[in-house]
DNA sequence: AATGAATGAGACTTCATTCAT
DNA sequence: TATGAATGAAGTCTCATTCAT
């Protein structure tokens, strides 16, 4: 029964790492297969079609960034301590952003996976929009501040990083710095 | 005479079109052949391998972005001004953007690649690191700025919005005021 | 469940046709697939490789020389029972002979052929080096017979008989006259 | 003009090299070409089709045959120094004798490559015949020789080791003892 | 659930040859 | 004579998927 599960589980690994490590170009699912020390035909029995497998292995990318805000902090050290975590997971786990990475390109082609990460991201942006609106009304940051602007440009930083774990730090530290209260509301 | 540049042409085109609209997991050379209107094996008359055809794709992809800097004007408005015309570019030509997000991607596997993507970046790089480095000197921006980290997080940025044409503008508009001098100079 | 191993055999008996009428310069495998009445894909279920489907046919060819040395005979008598069953099989099945001279010439750019055929052709050797030296001991030939060197004339002639099976019979008669103890021992 | 010649002869080395070196199954006219520094489809202007060039290869490799026979030796031992000089060039220039062996395959199937190589081993054979037949008027052999069959047997004897050097000079010279005088005459 | 056999489409690449220049 | 462009047939091999067991 947890067997069915683990096989799953197994061959969701599997992928993962093979379309971490070669992209979709090169994603087969004869080795996936292999590497669950399976038949390449028994991967059908829990993936009907590659295209689910590729869909589940969205699932388990997406899973992995359940929001963690900081409730509790003030907005800016809310904003800080959310791009800390992203540039620490960008150098611990790269493979996630990679992956991550490959799906955003392939969304473009297949509209499923599209709405997967569309629905993902909206939490995200949702969750950011909130620190900034917060931080406006305690005047931690001018009323002249465009949420959705500085919302998306934080989402487009940390896409711009996904790829660079060696810039990552120094990246949203610099962006922090930008959005910090003292510059801003003095303005 | 031409006529063989033509097709070279053609083909690289074709190829370009292909990438964009299907990504390296779809990319087939046959399709490519027959867009040029050639036999698929004549196709490697031009082209010996597929690799070899990927990479002129990528010479002309990086060839669009011959640095376009207006020297003339004073740091803040260059900056304003080159973030704009990126801007403006993956909204008019959001393919060529697309490709390159592709190729960065295959970057990771393909070693040649990524030495020619490194190159071209380079030369963005030490461009923006100008700007701010004269900037600096001409007291648009505090000495503190961090400029290394300043150039990474401009490039970051537009690497994420590559892939979304309908925020790029907005994005980069608010990276800009928030490099704008009257706020940070006054901090 | 013999369906399996009757495939196989229907390729390999399709591959030594083949080779046999065409020789290696005009091998292909999309015909032997064909003669064996399935998809050329399903060939490579059977034999990952060509090189592998040729394996299996010169295992297939020397598995026929299963050496068939009548040791209740007398050395001479031996010996001409030996050739003569050679020579008939020569006019019988002349394939066999023609795929293994395509098999020799092969093995001298294929060193996994080589080995095989080296193998199967040391244990000929053997069997005539025995032939000599119990006729030697018998005194039906005198001691100084050059054993090595009659064991490789042998091979030779036969080698040299393969592709002509119109002069196989009078050929190893000749070869046994020179070799009949009447003449030898009274030297 | 001669220019002309000299190109016909750099190729037919070249592909008499390839030959050699990878047989039929692995000769390509774009090698060949390249080789003999030329443009792989200016070949055609020295040899219309493959199959032409392959016939200048046989012609060449005959041409080296030009029978060398002592007719001032007795006929024992012009035998003698007919299969010793073969022993010879075997070990010296294998390569012409690998040749003669695809070659002497490929007749199989190819029936101008047959005739050609027929009407040399022709003349081969008559020369040979000639020793015998001498010998036995001349008593060196008795009259009860079978010409025929001791001209094929030593035409076997020799083909039957053109692919092994090493073993060349023990064959011939175990073959011309049993052939050797004293031994038959006495019978 | 699991497998090995089978399939058919199609991948990239190479070849001998011809044609226009 | 020489060449580069072009062709089309064919090469080996791989893939995702289905089917019978």
């Amino acid at each position: 029964m947890t067997e069915q599960l683990d096989r799953r589980q197994a061959l969701v690994h599997a992928a993962f790492s093979a379309i971490a490590e070669h992209g979709f170009e090169g994603f087969r699912l004869r080795p996936i297969a292999a590497a669950a020390g399976i038949d390449h035909s028994t991967l059908h029995h829990y993936f009907r079609t590659k295209a689910d497998l590729i869909a589940a292995v969205l699932e388990h990318v997406t899973s992995q960034f359940e929001a963690t805000m900081h409730n509790d902090l003030e907005p800016a050290a809310r904003l800080r301590q959310h791009l800390n975590e992203i540039a620490t997971a960008v150098v611990v786990r790269p493979e996630l952003f990679v992956v991550l990475d490959e799906l955003d390109l392939r969304a473009r082609r297949d509209k499923s996976t599209e709405v997967d990460i569309d629905h993902d991201e909206q939490g995200w942006r949702d969750a950011l929009a909130a620190i900034f609106n917060e931080g406006i009304e305690q005047h931690v940051w001018s009323m002249n501040l465009n949420v959705a602007a500085s919302v998306e440009l934080v989402i487009a930083t940390v896409k711009g990083i996904r790829l660079r774990p060696d810039k990552a730090e120094s990246v949203v530290n610099q962006l922090c710095d930008l959005f910090s209260p003292e510059r801003l509301t003095h303005a």
